[in-house]
Parts: structure tokens; C-alpha cells; sequence
DNA sequence: CGCCTTGTTGCAAATGAATTGCAAACTGTG
DNA sequence: CACAGTTTGCAATTCATTTGCAACAAGGCG
């Protein structure tokens, strides 16, 4: 079920989608899987919500403010968003992990392209999964094939200012 | 200065090009670049030459026997060898750096298809790089663009044997 | 509405990759 | 062959992430 995506065809692509799936559905999902709402979980969520970057799990500890909780709960709790589908993780080779609030249904499925000097992040729709990987799964043999990728450059600021 | 790749057009791709940069070249690299030709050196590439996977510190580190020598020793090294290019870093995902040799005036730039079990590589050659970097760099202004692409399955024989 | 089971949290300690300080050992050059 | 600049071994350190464990809170049930 992967998204018709082509990197191809669209010579544009926005900057971000809207993400505003509320709380209330959030904590919905929670509820079905027999996961319990706890404050943790609600601020971590509320955060993510409110960021529509990538965040490490460093910065959404910090951004916890009031609701402040254990930095260990913040990656228990990323671990099991992610494997719930409500979070995507994002690895951008730097060593440390970033994550990203999902919508209901969106498998999450898009790339960034971030900036090397000032870790600006910019969302990049559409790829050209299906196609290759078929292709792959035709030559190699390999099943349950999946792509990781990201682009890295300087972006317009940094250029300037250097 | 990218390779004419193109992901899409080659329907096959063969699993590991010829690396065989006779050791004499290498350490006339290393010899260009008054960098010293010190017996560790000279192991790590050879057990890089041996291996045509791309393999991790540990791993190469493992490889050495005889030669034997400090874990910091091989960490360091690659480092430098990879700032010298003769050596490419490739990151799985999995929290481990892996390196690999190139060869003379290769960039380097392939990526793998890498089994989610048991770690088999396989190399895909061709890639999609210019034409999209390209756009990108129209559309959000960034320069310098780079990305790195990995894909993930399951092997065969993983698939099989499970 | 309290009880109880089960998932969760905080805290501290443990892992594991990768880096670094430093003194000793080595390489290549003059 | 001696010297200057690298490089090495070793131990200690950093940093992201994980884990053991006891105290604790969430929500279903009677």
C-alpha cells in the first residue's frame, strides 16, 4: 500500500503537509491497542504536534517544559509510537534519531533534504519507491523490500551567510 | 563530477564490480599526501581488498590476525582513509558505520540492498542522483546537494529458511 | 467507587559505538 | 643516523540509547 508517488513527475513539492490529527484521535489509537494515556504520552504527542520537524528525543524532552518526564520515557515512549505507526523515525546519519508526528493512514512515507551546516529540514513529496523495488525484488530475489533516503546540501541561508 | 547513473534504465545489476587497486597504488596515495605507510595501514587495506563487502571496525578489526592491532588504531584510520577517499562509509541504519575500498577515481556512489536478518549486501548500481538533485536544488535554492539511499529486504535465503 | 492487574515511570546503572589525551614508538627525510 | 612530524596503544571519556527494578498510575471489573 504504498503512496502513487514518483520523484519524477511533480517539479514542486511544499514544504510540509498539514498534520493535525487531534489529540483526541491520538489517544483513540492509544485506547485500541491497549496502551494507556499517561501524561508522558499526551505531552510527548502534544509536542510532536506542535513541531512539524523532525525532532530528536533530546529536543522533545526539552520542549516538554511543565510536563516535564524522564528523558528515558521520552525514547520508551518514541520506540512505542513508532511501532504503532503514529511516529515516523528518521535517520539522517548524524547518530542521533528524529521523529515525526504521522497522520491517521499516512504510512509516512517522504524524504527530507537537510541542510549540512544548520540541519534545516525541508520535506521532499514523492519518490520513486514501487518501481525499483519491484525491480529489486525481481533481480535480487529479496522480498519486503523498503528504501532509505535523504538528501543533503546547503541551503540558501548558509550559502549566503559563508 | 556524478556518474552518468540512472536508477531506472539497467533491469539488472551485478552484484560487485572488480576492486583490485594494487596495494602499491594505494600506499602511493597515501605516500601523495605525506601520510605515513605504517603496518596497520597497510593491513586494513589489505583486509578491505579481501573483503568486497563493506565492513565495520569491529569486523575489520576482527580480519586482521597476525597483524593485529588497537581497535582506536581502526577507527582512526578509516576515518582518515575515508577523508582521503580511498575509502567509502556507508550507514545502514543499524548504528554502525561500514566502510568499504574504492577504487582509483571511483566516487563511489552505489548503494546496497541490504537483508534485514542477516545483513547479506548486495550492490545496485545506478542511481537516480543528477536529474532530482538537480530539481531540488531549483526548487528549495540549496547547493551541493548529495543524498544517500539504502534499501532494505529480505533475502532469499532468509525468506526461505523462516 | 475502591480493588487489582498490567502497563508505565523515574532513577541509576549498563551498553555500545566512536573519540580523545598522552606518552611511547615509528616513518620518511635530510 | 638523527630529527620532526605521524601514528600507535591504552585507558578514559563522550554521547545516544537501553535496561533492571521498585514505586506508581490507568482503566476494567465487580
Amino acid at each position: 500500500m504504498k503512496q502513487p508517488c514518483a520523484l519524477h513527475p511533480h517539479p514542486h513539492s511544499h514544504a510540509h503537509r498539514l498534520i493535525q490529527p487531534p489529540l483526541n484521535e491520538l489517544t483513540e489509537q492509544l485506547r485500541r491497542r491497549d496502551r494507556k494515556i499517561t501524561a508522558p504520552r499526551q505531552a510527548i504527542l502534544e509536542v510532536l504536534r506542535r513541531h512539524q520537524h523532525p525532532l530528536t528525543n533530546r529536543e522533545i524532552h526539552a520542549a516538554l517544559g511543565e510536563s516535564e518526564c524522564d528523558l528515558a520515557t521520552v525514547y520508551r515512549n518514541l520506540n512505542t509510537l513508532e511501532q504503532m505507526g503514529m511516529v515516523r523515525r528518521f535517520d539522517f546519519g548524524d547518530g542521533t534519531a528524529r521523529f515525526e508526528l504521522l497522520a491517521e493512514g499516512d504510512d509516512g512515507h517522504h524524504h527530507h533534504l537537510v541542510c549540512t551546516r544548520c540541519s534545516t529540514v525541508v520535506e521532499v513529496d514523492g519518490c520513486f519507491s514501487t518501481e525499483v523495488e519491484a525491480r529489486l525484488a525481481r533481480t535480487h530475489g529479496f522480498t519486503q523490500i523498503t528504501h532509505r533516503l535523504e538528501f543533503f546540501g546547503l541551503c540558501p541561508k548558509c550559502a549566503a551567510g559563508a
